[in-house]
DNA sequence: TCCATATCTGAACGATGTGCAGATTATTCT
DNA sequence: AGAATAATCTGCACATCGTTCAGATATGGA
């Protein structure tokens, strides 16, 4: 499937996914507040206005691409849960970290994708049913590791209703906090450790 | 001072911070995604060409505004503080809480205005001077915060090296995410809890 | 083969950010 | 005070953008 229209074709046959194949990749580059239809358009090989027979407008189509990322996203953290396969409380507080790390990994990569899924000036609709799939995927895959280490004994009893909400918070404020430049990169490792240690994460 | 330039005038006598303030309120109400330059210039009844003569290009602009809402923050959890000035672990741990309510309650109030300052579209230098004054403003407030706890025996000493880092982080993560609605509301209440349990802070 | 439908083009409109020449006012110097 | 200089603002122009719409072109079913 390529992304360019055949020379001398009048229909695309792909033009949908093309066009969100293109708009992704300009996004990624260039960062969400510059993307322009027109150029998504050109880049596909084709006109402006053909765009809209498949989105109503331009945010729509950055909707479109914003959908995407939620499941790339939940399938990086099943991924990274699935190196640490162990049954016992080491392997549990391993997949614990690769969640987190794999979170902050992804954005760290990305950073454009990630303002996109996140950063708020896309008119993106979180109540969207495919997104809401994908968000609640990877907050299984957080709750499942949570459970996992409460089975093992290796997390605190008193803060492990807290642990879903701590975690993602924590992970989502320091990674946004270092992509956007507010503290240094490398504080990420720290607050995983700080967020083990508070939350009573210990190796036996 | 008018934000409105005198009729029959030729000369604004006030134009910079005219300016600074008819764009913090068009982001405040729109986004800063939806800020037009030319619409700030005709709300201060001025050809959009004069805000050339005190910023290169738009983006400048958004940038002025960015800086005044950092030190509007700082002064939030100034008197979020003040509000509880007692010298015991009781006053201490409200002092924690008034601080991240303070924080939450800023970015609630004014989605938009939080987004300009950390959602990462605008082009905003976190390296200006002035910023970084006020950002180190309010880690020196976070900071004094929990060396009280620390000094009335009320955190656990353990995880205390990661306090600063782990706050922040928790709370702006849990902010970010209730104001792009990825949880809910009332969720900030018990990730405030959490933190605190997980901080071993707790009242004597 | 012919027709209905889906898909795409081309030209147009209004709005936007920005640059530049010149008009207008303020300030400084004599 | 008057003239020269600097600061400030206007008016117009340009390229680009999102979006609309009438019509051209291709596809698939009868």
């Amino acid at each position: 499937m390529s992304l360019l229209k055949p020379r001398g074709t009048y229909h695309h046959g792909n033009l949908e996914a093309a066009l969100i194949g293109a708009a992704t990749e300009m996004v990624r580059a260039n960062g969400a507040e510059h993307l322009s239809l027109r150029a998504v358009a050109a880049e596909v090989g084709v006109s402006p206005s053909a765009a809209y027979h498949y989105y109503p407008d331009k945010d729509c189509l950055i909707f479109g691409v914003g959908k995407e990322l939620f499941e790339n996203l939940a399938d990086l953290q099943e991924a990274a849960l699935a190196q640490f396969p162990g049954k016992n409380a080491k392997a549990a507080r391993s997949r614990f970290r690769a969640l987190g790390r794999a979170y902050f990994d992804w954005a760290d990569s990305e950073p454009n994708l990630f303002r996109l899924m996140f950063g708020g000036f896309c008119s993106i609709d979180f109540a969207d049913a495919q997104i809401k799939r994908q968000e609640s995927r990877a907050w299984n895959l957080l709750c499942s590791c949570l459970d996992d280490l409460q089975e093992y004994g290796a997390i605190d009893p008193i803060v492990r209703p807290y642990g879903e909400i701590l975690s993602w918070s924590t992970v989502h404020g320091a990674t946004s906090l270092i992509v956007e430049g507010h503290i240094p990169k490398d504080s990420f490792e720290s607050v995983l450790d700080g967020l083990e240690l508070s939350l009573g994460i210990r190796q036996s």
